[in-house]
RNA sequence: GGGCGCAUAGCUCAGUUGGCCAGAGCGCACGGUUCACAUCCGUGAGGUCACAGGUUCAAGUCCUGUUGCGCCCA
């Protein structure tokens, strides 16, 4: 790297800078200037693979909730990242139409007004939900920009936008052509107050205390009964059968056999399936095809008929005989009666058991046989299962892998027709002439296209996961062959929360396998959920849900960044204490003060700069900026390390170490000294200052990008703004400065704790003699840095060789193999330095003796790599050392 | 019932392919009007890495089992 000066750069006097940092002021209009120069589109390079995110959608329903926060967060770093590495980098934001919940968020306006949907019909309660859309999506946008989002908001993408609509229907046809898709009767789940099938993933299981009523049921021409168990008894009125195990001996003489149902008083066959549980219960199942998966099954085998005894609205029809109309409640309560006058009813105990909800509304899921869209999984399946064994789908962590394998291995049909009017609309036409079935990707159908006779479409609408399934394709421009879509597919990384790897994940890779012919992205980044303190889900009902904006609004949404990644590690969920934000605004004031103070000597320098930035000191440098220098190469290798490793929260740590307990509390504190001295002095210090603070600031600005912009404008740089600026890279380590200064380090941490213990008032100046052996070169050419940073008076500091003596009135302080004699004569207490010198013997003691017994351990001796044998011979050595000094201090205060 | 995790300081969490005396922040104790920062500085206390076995020269880390907790799926 040549060192030419180009125009030197002069900072703004000092006192540019506020003297405490705040967010407010810090962050407001940044982001609109990063919008208007374009920095949030991807900047071509032929020669670089791009780096592409594909945000998760936002549900167009609400506003931001702190989840939303993480998810901005690490997928900002990981762009801010890649634009810094000089990929071209695309992150495109988006909407989610979110079928049920948008649909029910209007339905409850509408509810207020003492409306229902179906006062309004379909075309004018549609054009009511997008209204609503169009009001929040605003905000969700607003939101995200507070957050330093640097998506591409041209890319803008809305479910519902004419393209996606379009491929959802181009995708619909493509499956259904293939024989992938197909319409059938089935056994779904039912949501009786959405009025919709779900999916099986949009049922979520709890356990619900009820009771498990015994029934039994009188073998027809026989006074034997058989005794039968449920758990929802006013479904007894659609048994069509009862189950026992074929190799039940308590029942062989009854197999084949009919009982007389109660109530209705049907007569109804037992029939042997396998699946039975012998052992639960009587070991005999009623069966009720049409409302029970299990019986569903059995019925499938054995040929029983279904009878549905239930309305969609949840009350029982007209099967139900003397109980129709009336809800289930109502029934259950009814049928119980009935039976229990009858004699039917033999008990009823409390029972435990799993419940399906609907996960929007939370009503009991009613299991029901309807005819419904259903997409075939096990085709689709298979090369999503392959693609995550043999490796091209990494999985971040690792064991996320085996979680989608299990979903995928054990998949079902899923059924994607809802009975909802928002949403994209099944493209199938029905002819009302000839009755022809007709699928088309156009968005209308205008007659029969085999006769000429009128059509309607399938009132029904798809599953909004459909159309999120094709997310990573259909936001580039597919169907159509755009360039983004040959540019930007496949994009690199998926990052989003585990608990929608099967509705999301999952579905856009076997649905880009199959549509594109190549997976969405390579790598699936999966965060956690953001927890309140006690470790509870956040939730409106509870009430502990933290606003992201209320935060960013009083700690900036920097702190909110830093303090969700620094908290987060990939797969595991967070506890959110506002403390954390609180530290993270303090950890941003540190920078803004540390600039601050460097800001003067810089102002007040020429400072070099090349076509990166400051230059990068040469020459016969300072130990002071020898280490500096290296520990911010150290600190540039492990955080880019980190970074490759998805360990996003682990570099913001290793960064904010670096800045606060290296760069502010030891390489500042120690530049004062020269900062005082010559100019040559002050200029040396300017420039390692600058340079060491500009690439800081890089750093750390996929972080927190507000403040980082914000410092990097007052710091001498080139560029128009850090956000462009390119990522650090490391030079060689200096391992000689990092040794010295470290020790020298540990030394004034010795001398200080020794003052501290001897209570020495810590604003007096004292003597040392410091013995550093090797390192006398150093630490003489750091003398003044040492008695300032231990408070040793400049000319009453003396560095010496050989062995350390100071008779009875002086302190020791041992900090590795360095000794300083700390003289105060009559103030110390020969006792307590006494104690303190044998607590430090005794430990160097223990370390001898451990090092010892590895060194003596033939097996370790043999078997243990060289470079680990050789570290404790070193430490052996040391301490070995450390025992003779410190025996001969206790020999000299004895003495 | 099947699957996947978690258990490390008072609290929240790190701890890479096993390798010095297990770390951080907060909290706690003591001390500080050092000219960047009290949104701060210095010093310190605090851990049988859930338990029991095993592999290894060496285990918080790998294996087996146990206990407790969580999540997902049925």
């Amino acid at each position: 790297m040549s060192q030419t000066t180009v125009e030197p750069t002069r900072s703004e006097p000092a006192g540019t800078l506020a003297k405490a940092y705040d967010p407010r002021q810090v962050e407001a209009g940044v982001y609109d200037r990063w919008d208007e120069a374009g920095y949030f589109q991807p900047r071509e390079r032929p020669d670089r693979e791009p780096f592409v995110i594909v945000m998760p959608p936002p549900n167009v329903t609400g506003e931001l909730h702190i989840g939303h926060a993480l998810f901005v967060t690490v997928e900002d770093i990981m762009i801010r990242w890649h634009r810094m590495l000089g990929d071209p980098t695309l992150w495109i934001p988006g909407a989610d139409h979110a079928g049920i919940a948008g649909q029910w968020v209007v339905e409850k306006l509408l509810a207020q007004e003492g409306l229902t949907r179906h006062d309004l019909g379909r075309e004018p309660f549609v054009a009511r939900v997008w209204d609503y859309m169009d009001r929040y999506r605003g905000r969700i946008r607003e939101q995200t920009m507070i957050l330093g989002a640097s998506c591409d908001w041209t890319r803008f993408a809305f479910t519902m936008d004419p393209g996606p609509s379009r491929a959802v229907r181009r995708v619909f046809k493509r499956l259904y052509d293939k024989g992938y898709i197909y319409r059938g009767e089935r056994l779904i789940s039912w949501c009786p107050r959405c009025h919709t099938a779900l999916s099986d993933l949009e049922v979520v299981h709890r356990d619900d205390q009820g009771f498990l009523w015994t029934l039994a049921y009188p073998i027809a021409g026989s006074d034997e009964v058989i005794t039968v168990a449920t758990t929802r008894p006013e479904t007894m009125l659609g048994d069509t059968g009862v189950a026992v195990h074929p190799d039940d001996a308590r029942y062989q003489h009854l197999i084949g056999k009919e009982v007389r149902l109660p109530i209705l008083d049907r007569l109804i066959p037992i029939v042997a399936d396998a699946a039975v549980d012998q052992t639960f219960g009587s070991g005999a199942v009623k069966v009720t095809p049409a409302h029970d998966p299990n019986d569903f099954e059995i019925a499938r085998r054995t040929g029983l008929p279904a009878i549905n005894v239930m309305n969609t609205d949840g009350t029982m029809n007209a099967n139900a005989g003397p109980i129709a109309g009336m809800a289930i409640a109502e029934a259950r309560a009814a049928v119980v009666d009935r039976l229990e006058r009858d004699g039917s009813l033999v008990r009823t105990e409390p029972h435990r058991h799993a419940v399906g909800h609907c996960q929007r509304c939370d009503t009991v899921v009613e299991p029901l046989i309807s005819t419904q869209w259903f997409v075939r999984m096990d085709e689709l399946a298979r090369p999503a299962i392959a693609a995550a064994k043999d490796g091209s789908l990494q999985f971040v962590p690792e064991h996320f892998r085996s979680v989608y394998l299990n979903w995928l291995e054990n998949i079902h049909d899923w059924t994607i027709s809802r009975q909802l009017w928002w949403g994209h609309r099944i493209p199938v036409w029905y002819c009302q002439r000839c009755g022809e079935t007709i699928v088309t990707d156009e968005e209308t159908l205008a007659a029969c296209p085999h006769c000429g006779g009128p059509v309607e479409q399938d009132p029904d609408v798809l599953d909004t996961w459909f159309s999120s399934g094709l997310w990573p394709f259909s936001t580039l421009g597919w169907p159509d062959d755009t360039p983004d879509l040959r540019r930007y597919y496949p994009s690199s990384v998926m990052e989003t929360g585990y608990e929608i790897l099967f509705f999301w994940v999952a579905r856009m890779v076997f649905f880009g396998l199959e549509v594109m012919g190549e997976l969405p992205f390579h790598t699936v980044y999966l965060h956690g959920t953001v927890r309140d303190l006690e470790g509870a889900k956040m939730s409106k009902t509870k009430g502990n849900v933290i606003d992201p904006t209320v935060v960013t609004a009083e700690y900036g949404a920097d702190a909110l960044r830093f303090a969700l990644v620094t908290q987060s590690s990939p797969g595991n969920d967070l506890r959110l204490d506002i403390q954390k934000v609180e530290d993270a605004r303090n950890f941003a004031n540190k920078l803004w003060n540390a600039t601050r103070f460097a800001l003067r000597p810089i102002a007040e320098s020429d400072i070099a700069l090349d076509a990166e930035g400051p230059a990068r000191p040469r020459g016969d440098l300072a130990l002071p900026d020898r280490w500096i220098l290296s520990r911010l190469d150290a600190t540039i290798d492990e955080a880019t390390r980190l970074m490759q490793q998805h360990l996003y929260g682990e570099a913001g740590k290793a960064i904010r170490e670096f800045v606060w307990s290296e760069l502010a509390d030891w390489y500042i504190e120690a530049a004062k000294v020269r900062l005082r001295g010559t100019p040559e002095e002050r200029q040396a210090v300017a420039q390692t200052l600058a340079y060491t603070l500009e690439r800081s600031v890089r750093l750390l600005h996929p972080f927190m990008p507000f403040v980082t912009e914000a410092l990097w404008q007052e710091l001498p740089q080139v560029g128009e703004s850090v956000m462009i600026a390119p990522w650090p890279e490391p030079n060689e380590r200096d391992e000689a400065a990092e040794t010295s200064f470290g020790a020298l380090i540990e030394t004034v941490r010795a001398i200080r704790n020794a003052r501290t213990e001897a209570t020495i008032e810590p604003g007096r100046w004292i003597a040392a003699s410091v013995y550093p052996g090797a390192l006398s070169p150093a630490f003489e050419a750091s003398r003044r840095e040492l008695a300032a940073l231990a408070r040793i008076a400049d000319d009453e500091l003396s560095i010496l060789d050989g062995a350390p003596e100071g008779g009875k009135g002086a302190l020791t302080a041992v900090a590795g193999n360095v000794v300083a004699i700390l003289p105060l004569a009559g103030a110390v207490d020969l006792d307590a330095e006494r104690e303190r010198l044998q607590k430090e013997l005794a430990a160097a003691m223990a370390e001898r003796d451990r090092a010892n017994a590895q060194l003596g351990n033939e097996k370790f001796m043999a078997r243990a790599p060289a470079q680990v044998v050789g570290v404790q011979r070193k430490r052996l050595a040391t301490a070995n050392e450390q025992i003779a000094l410190i025996e001969g201090r206790l020999a000299e205060l004895d003495g």
